[in-house]
RNA sequence: GGGGGUGUAGCUCAGUUGGUUAGAGCGCUGGCCUGUCACGCCAGAGGCCGCGGGUUCGAGUCCCGUCACUCCCGCCA
């Protein structure tokens, strides 16, 4: 073209005003929305930063090729920048007072019909739009998620370079690492028989360069494990905001990252609230006690009370059954739930028989002060007294009931304390409800093998260190282990770290494994041990989650560019897929399938 | 591995108690339309009702199996 013009744009489609009018532009994207009125066009043109609208008439000779360019086809447009009339001004565009009278139109990529639509907010089925995930994320919804995710690593790596942590890549084919995950394992050509893993955390990575005498260390953080995936769980890969400290208490670790996160929650969050720091810090058995979970919904006002002893051998013969054979009873009080309708209770019951719990036991307080229900007809009225009393009970509350053994209880009073606020609709809203979960147990039983096992990972430092575990039974010892926990998504987990051989050889011994073991496993991070290792500890946000509570998305995919689906497959790339013999015979693999079970991986 | 939900036009969905020729909106194709911005109006094409089996005179609808997607449990921080 003869002009001086940018051959594809002179100005972005979100970027004409009234100040351009009378100029001679040039613009490129992709056409939203076209409305043909059969001698005059309309073109909504999108890139990221906008619309504009270009019109046509029939007067021009390229009025045939723009009547029937289909739409999201790709065009560079050039034209002067006219006024609109008052009446025809579209308020809802930022370029809504001009528009751009066509001169020249170029194709530069033409579309198909479309098996989605980008413009518009219909709803589509997943795995359309992760085949077509292109055309997805053109779409605002998405587009805006992954922009706020890219604002929110840049903040985040600001917010920690600012505080001297410093950002060290770990690599990417390692070896297995114990966090309990399946690895996923990468075949050596140049060992045959032998593998990589890539790395479910870069956990021995950090404690290494704590080693090394790097004081402050992070890294937005990819990590890979083999394992289902949940709505809030992206399967196959996801990351970590992967950080440690060297020379740091617990109260260190949590003063470091809470400013962070609170930074950019009060950042990004919009007109949420931000939990006050210093974030508060529940012991995890008072978490269990309390809200029946480790990553409590603090948004949700309703709290669970120990109520065994007021049940204990009293007329309620079900639950007195339940305690003498070692049960419990936890009791959580509704404020004004007393006036629902009977059908309320019926179906909250229902509800807890179907998620396997025997019921959902109640008694309502009357606002006459009479107490109502089947367990209020059977128990003694002290014993309900006493009850009142230790949850606080006033006329027009209703409190319910969960009996079983001690985990069985504890975990379903969380689901029913959550189903009721749910039901009640008693969750705040407009807040970002931060808590750390403190005082995790080191070790726990496992009921099947009758084992002592890890509760997390080995490498926390038990409280009390090497003395609490020879002389503490060792469910007692509680470890320097911590979660944070926002609005009931776990974000992170950490630990102060466990940096002596002895003490790590006698944990260990503790769950049953022999030296030699932690020597094999761990032989590299041992080794470092022994060469002067500062005391340390860290932790590991999930990035994804983070973003998915600013974003509101129920669902992590949707602050993913690419993610796979449930079944950890990448329908768009074809991941994963077969390879060539060739390619197995290099690596020295031969396959041997379990018996034919086909998946048609076609796209 | 287990449980729940869903599967009907390119897409999102409706489809009654089992009853004749399976519908709508969007998209697509053609026609009309010079001020729309969810443009409008008219016409049309498009269906292995996920797949396989069964019950029945008759199945989109009921039963069994299977596959896919999704949510949950297991698993996983």
């Amino acid at each position: 073209m003869s002009d001086n013009l940018h051959p594809f744009r002179s100005h972005t489609c979100g970027e004409l005003s009234r100040g351009h009018i009378g100029e001679k532009v040039r613009l490129s994207g992709w056409i939203h929305a076209k409305r043909d009125h059969g001698n005059l066009v309309f073109i909504d043109l999108r890139d990221e930063f906008g619309l504009t609208q270009c019109v046509i008439d029939i007067s021009s000779s390229l009025f045939n090729s723009v009547e029937t360019v289909r739409i999201e086809s790709v065009i560079t447009v050039t034209g002067k920048v006219v006024e609109r009339s008052n009446e025809t001004i579209n308020p809802s565009i930022k370029t809504g007072h001009v528009e751009v009278h066509m001169e020249a139109v170029v194709v530069e990529s033409s579309a198909d019909v479309l098996p989605m639509l980008v413009a518009g907010d219909q709803e589509f089925g997943e795995d359309i739009r992760l085949r077509y995930r292109f055309l997805d994320l053109r779409r605002n919804q998405l587009h805006k998620n992954i922009q706020l995710r890219s604002k929110v690593i840049s903040s985040i790596r600001r917010r920690m370079t600012d505080q001297g942590f410093l950002e060290v890549q770990t690599p990417i084919l390692t070896a297995s690492s114990p966090e309990g995950a399946r690895d996923y394992l990468v075949p050596s050509r140049n060992h045959p028989g032998e593998f990589y893993a890539l790395p479910q955390a870069p956990q021995q990575f950090k404690q290494l360069l704590m080693v090394s005498g790097f004081d402050k260390y992070f890294q937005i953080a990819p990590c890979f494990r083999d394992e289902d995936a949940r709505a809030d769980r992206s399967p196959g890969e996801f990351y970590q905001l992967d950080f440690e400290m060297a020379f740091v208490t617990q109260e260190d670790v949590f003063n470091a990252i809470e400013p962070v996160l609170a930074g950019v929650f009060l950042e990004f969050g919009g007109d949420h609230t931000v939990t006050k720091m210093p974030f508060p810090r529940i012991p995890y058995k008072e978490a269990m006690l309390k809200y029946g979970t480790d990553k409590p919904d603090l948004r949700n006002p309703l709290t669970i009370q120990d109520v065994t002893n007021s049940f204990r051998n009293g007329g309620f013969g079900l639950f007195a059954k339940i305690i003498d054979a070692g049960g419990i009873v936890r009791a959580i009080r509704v404020p004004g739930a007393g006036n629902q309708p009977r059908s309320f209770f019926d179906k909250l019951n229902d509800w807890a028989r179907q998620e396997g719990g025997g019921g959902l036991g109640y008694i309502i307080f009357g606002e006459d002060g009479n107490t109502k229900g089947p367990i209020a007809k059977n128990l003694e009225t002290e014993k309900i007294s006493e009850i009142e009393t230790k949850t606080g009970t006033k006329n027009g509350d209703a409190v319910f009931f969960v009996s079983g053994e001690v985990g069985e209880a504890e975990r379903f009073s969380g689901l029913a304390r959550e189903r009721l606020c749910t039901e009640l609709s008693l969750r705040s809203g407009g807040q970002f409800n931060f808590c750390w979960i403190v005082d995790y147990p080191m070790f726990e039983l496992n009921e099947e093998a009758g084992k002592i096992e890890f509760s997390h990972n080995p490498f926390s430092m038990p409280q009390g260190g090497l003395d609490a575990l020879q002389t503490q039974d060792p469910l007692d010892v509680m470890a320097y282990q911590y979660d944070i926990v926002c609005n009931g998504v776990e974000l992170s987990s950490g630990a102060i770290r466990n940096h002596r051989e002895d003490i790590m050889v006698k944990a260990f011994e503790i769950a049953g494994y022999d030296r030699s073991v932690v020597e094999e496993e761990f032989g590299g991070m041992l080794r470092a041990f022994r060469f002067g290792a500062p005391p340390h500890g860290g932790s590991a946000p999930g990035i994804d989650r983070i973003v998915m509570l600013l974003a509101n998305e129920p669902n992590i995919r949707e602050v993913i560019a690419f993610p796979m689906n449930q079944r950890a497959e990448d329908l768009l790339m074809g991941a994963p897929s077969k390879v060539d013999d060739s390619r197995l015979r290099e690596l020295g693999l031969k396959l041997n399938l379990p018996k034919i079970k086909t998946s048609p991986n076609s796209v």
